[in-house]
DNA sequence: CTCATTGCAAATGGTTTGCATTGGG
DNA sequence: CCCAATGCAAACCATTTGCAATGAG
């Protein structure tokens, strides 16, 4: 599970490559994002950077959003959460206990999807995979 | 495609199995919903709607859902869409043109659940895949 | 200096809720 | 009759945007 993941640096020049100022608020927010493994909402980013902006926060989102290196994920009940790209193309499990996120890639999806689509009507042009889990932690935990 | 699909009774008889009433503004919906294949948001339910309160709409939405006849999925643009589910267990198509949204069933990813199952910690409750696609019309038309 | 970036606060979009009214059984 | 269901409008929550102030190069 534990794998090659985009490190800060790499998140700022990807920034930087697309005409971005690396600003502090900036460095900020990656810096978070980098701390924070299991994915977090939004809210938990403002919460943990009280010195910066919502806006600033949201559209630093957007711009690592944009750049393919943040995933933005929908838990069952609707919220969104973000977490770090670390391959090119992977995809989530979930904790519905307590909203963990980790990421893994599997080729037989990949291969799956060239078979799915003699089946259908149009051009494949993308995926997305959630699996929902109750993870190690939860299920030795006691209570519902 | 084309197949097996809960019939506007099928709908009303499940409301009344979980002790609903069944009323005049929930039938339009539930026969608001059989007509429209291709998924509608809530705000077209509204505008189809335009006698039926905007919380009586979204109440009864939300009671299709809880009772498992209803979808609720998230557009890659993050806009959510409603469709009525025609199998137990199904996976969905999403035009990234047209929005238009429609479904299917493989059996192979149910076995590739399993498979998976053992690469990750702990134990999988659930899974939702979505296929983003470019329809047949959308290809065929012009333009972008 | 200049233009991108920021922060605030107000606007937005989708959804939910409080509450008095209505209507099905 | 009675309680579930409705409609309205206000409340809510996450996110976006307008705009003047700020700051990096």
């Amino acid at each position: 599970m534990t794998t090659t993941r985009l490190s800060e640096t790499d998140l700022l020049t990807t920034l930087e490559d697309r005409g971005c100022r690396i600003t502090g608020p900036r460095r900020d927010v990656i810096a978070l994002l980098e701390r924070k493994e299991a994915g977090v909402s939004a809210e938990e980013v403002c919460a943990g950077l009280p010195l910066v902006g919502r806006a600033t926060i949201y559209r630093t989102l957007k711009l690592l959003l944009e750049a393919g290196v943040l995933c933005k994920l929908t838990l069952p009940d609707g919220a969104p959460k973000y977490t770090l790209a670390r391959f090119d193309h992977h995809h989530h499990t979930v904790c519905v206990r307590c909203g963990t996120v980790g990421d893994f890639r599997d080729s037989t999806i990949e291969r799956l999807m060239r078979a799915i689509g003699a089946d259908i009507p149009g051009k494949i042009v993308g995926h997305r995979l959630e699996v929902f889990i109750t993870c190690q932690p939860c299920l030795a935990s006691p209570q519902s």
